[in-house]
DNA sequence: TTCTAACAGAAACACTGTTACCAGATAATG
DNA sequence: CATTATCTGGTAACAGTGTTTCTGTTAGAA
């Protein structure tokens, strides 16, 4: 009794803004939580992002995240969400250009910087930060929506014929993410170096698939 | 009291090679801990490996594997260059060819079954299944140990000047290995859908990767 | 106002890696 | 050979994790 006083008495802002979620919706008590989480995720890394440390940050107890999101899985999946949208927008501000090869080496560029300034948020969503998160359903849709901008350069190329093969868009996206993203993952695994050489590695990476996918032959 | 004739009495034989490694030297102890452990990680994945796990299947307390290891990750760098060793067979079982360029697409063919067949070491290795293992001086060599059947190939081809541009060896097997290894985690890490579509990502990319560095253009 | 039902907080459970402590075996010395 | 010293290994604990159970409170309906 003395206890919950005390603690009243010594986070009356903290325990407003939760309360005053609470009264609004759940919705908005999600979002706080998500904020929460996020920021934690930004401040410390992946593996600071606990139950634990995410409650107290609210000031509530460990069983409101639980309500809210079922487990621990639930809450990385809202913050995947998140990183998505990170990454959309990162891609919405890449400069563009009128040849698709080049507009595609921008989107490049973009990713191997997504990853560098939001590594927390890259290993959460395709580091496999958490283990035991895999993207659901609605993951995948972020997933999608995060390269939208993606889609439409590669599909437009494909549609001028600049692309041969009989791939689809989709598989295109995935054949330039996944080359990519191997870089960027053995790099932050410590197997590439330091920054420069794995940088390195990471532009001739993305020249050759570029240039292989639209079979010019600039090296 | 009771307690201890009874495991010993349960587990005579397990004790008994406990105790013969111990007579002979620390190095076959070592060996026997990391046999146990890569069972471990082979029947039941890296979440299993837990330093109590290995303990109870050598019948010994924790301590011991602080004590040769001083801790997890000693243990996980053993595992690791465990992993080389047989990564390194693989290579070397792998069909050899006379155009380097099939060579290389044959070792792709490899790197990808071992993904799948020891998937365990594969997460271990390059997955980042273990969060704070990073690979050190003596890992990086078991890796560079591991691709030297790669580095044999394509330096031979380099001095063929059939690899045009100006860089190193390593670094062409870093662009070679890293753009696999992209597909291969995207896919464990659940992004790619099922293993036929994850695949066809990967055989495209392969050849992609294969036909640019040698510049051929078979599609 | 009273009753009910949902909810949230504390504490516990089953794990994890790691370490402090102490008994017992081993080794060195008189 | 006896005694002491070393040191090694097992037990139990610590600090942390995700998750659940239990219980008191609280909010809404009758």
């Amino acid at each position: 009794m003395s206890d919950q006083d005390i603690s009243s008495n010594a986070s009356t802002r903290k325990l407003k803004t939760y309360q005053e979620a609470r009264l609004q919706n759940i919705e908005n008590l999600r979002k706080l939580v998500v904020d929460a989480a996020a920021t934690l995720l930004q401040e410390e890394g992946p593996e600071a992002v606990t139950v634990r440390k995410v409650s107290q940050k609210m000031d509530c107890s460990t069983k409101i995240i639980y309500s809210l999101f079922v487990n621990k899985e639930g809450l990385a999946q809202q913050l995947y969400l998140e990183g998505c949208k990170i990454l959309a927008n990162e891609f919405e501000g890449t400069p563009k250009a009128a040849v698709p090869a080049q507009h595609l080496l921008n989107f490049g560029e973009t990713f191997w910087e997504f990853g560098q300034r939001y590594s927390s948020y890259y290993k959460l969503m395709f580091g496999g930060a958490f283990a035991d998160f895999k993207p659901d359903e609605e993951s995948m849709h972020g997933t999608v929506t995060a390269m939208q901008q993606l889609l439409t350069v590669i599909s437009n190329a494909q549609e001028q014929g600049l692309i041969p093969g009989q791939y689809d868009t989709e598989s295109v996206i995935r054949i330039f993410w996944a080359s990519l993203h191997g870089v960027i993952h053995l790099y932050m695994g410590g197997h590439l170096g330091d920054v420069e050489s794995a940088y390195s590695i990471y532009r001739k990476n993305l020249s050759l698939i570029v240039s292989s996918l639209f079979q010019t032959r600039s090296n």
